[in-house]
DNA sequence: AAAGATTGACAGATCAATCTTG
DNA sequence: CAAGATTGATCTGTCAATCTTT
């Protein structure tokens, strides 16, 4: 059952069945293993990880709480909680941020600075082991390019903003 | 820094950053709407969703526990305590299975089957709104097969057993 | 003792309040 | 009171034992 194609209901035919199950495992598996590489050797989860990135690409390595949620794709929620984490471990500190509304803003500390730039190299190895150097260039370049129109379906207010450094090669 | 081209650890080019970025960004993106709309409209996870699948697509709608679970792409323990939570609900059973090993299979119970084919639809919905019909065909025929070659890389073992059904048109 | 499976303790995420400030 | 942010309760997943059967 499932997917089985028919007709009221719109099911999938045979081909897209197949392609939508293996987007489906890598969902499954992908985040996982990128998962375990970042708490194996920097003790950091993807979340963390890209609120420290998030941070080290902003102006002055500060940005203000929610707009860093959105940067890192959480809720205000789960981001306070996660530099709740990072403050413990001295990697970001939070001040009131005096100019328009009197709010919250993240900052990266040296030691954060440093601890993301002794983390980079194993990630970055391990995108390529991966993805990278999985793929044949044509390949990837399909997977970017799929990825982007999926992401605009799935989140338009999304992509309107993240889908910016997707334009211009920037820390991601 | 990050991800910027270099010499030393091997650094990703400005467009194999861009295309790395975008999975990334989808990797956080779409589980979340997945599970979203599952939890929404069938009170279920991915996780269990893809259980009563599993189960579903099983001879006779049973399956031992380390089948269910590599299936499933969880851990033992990860299946085990979403199992309790299916029996508590009444959609899954758990019998100490005769055959080979006295080990323990679950169970689609008819509950369970009714209620995977009532949350099908909208799930299936969903997949065409936030993938197949936001991809052109040949999109998705390039993202399933780059998908499939990211999971080859990223799990051989888990690739060799659960990429069989994604060669036959089968249920997943 | 090894494989299959479960358990309980803990870490992390979500959700629904709640608090604060303009 | 609306926006920004935090908090605490609850649920899920992980990890390290543990238990059982062969």
């Amino acid at each position: 059952m499932m997917y089985v194609m028919s007709e009221e209901p719109r099911w999938l035919t045979p081909d897209q069945l197949r392609d939508w199950a293996s987007l489906i495992t890598l969902l499954m598996t992908v985040p996982a293993a990128l998962d375990a590489q970042l708490k194996r050797d920097a003790s950091l989860n993807m979340f963390e990880y890209h609120v420290l990135v998030g941070l080290e690409a902003a102006p002055n390595h500060v940005l203000p709480m929610t707009d860093l949620a959105i940067y890192a794709n959480g809720s205000p929620s789960r981001l306070s909680h996660a530099v709740a984490r990072l403050e413990r471990a001295g990697w970001v500190e939070r001040h009131a941020c005096a100019e328009a509304g009197r709010r919250t803003a993240a900052v990266l500390t040296p030691a954060g600075l440093k601890k993301l730039q002794e983390s980079a190299p194993d990630h970055v190895r391990e995108a390529r082991r991966l993805v990278v150097d999985a793929l044949r260039p044509d390949q990837l370049k399909a997977l970017g390019a799929a990825a982007r129109a999926i992401v605009a379906a799935t989140d338009p207010t999304l992509s309107e903003y993240v889908l910016r450094r997707l334009k211009d090669p920037e820390p991601a």
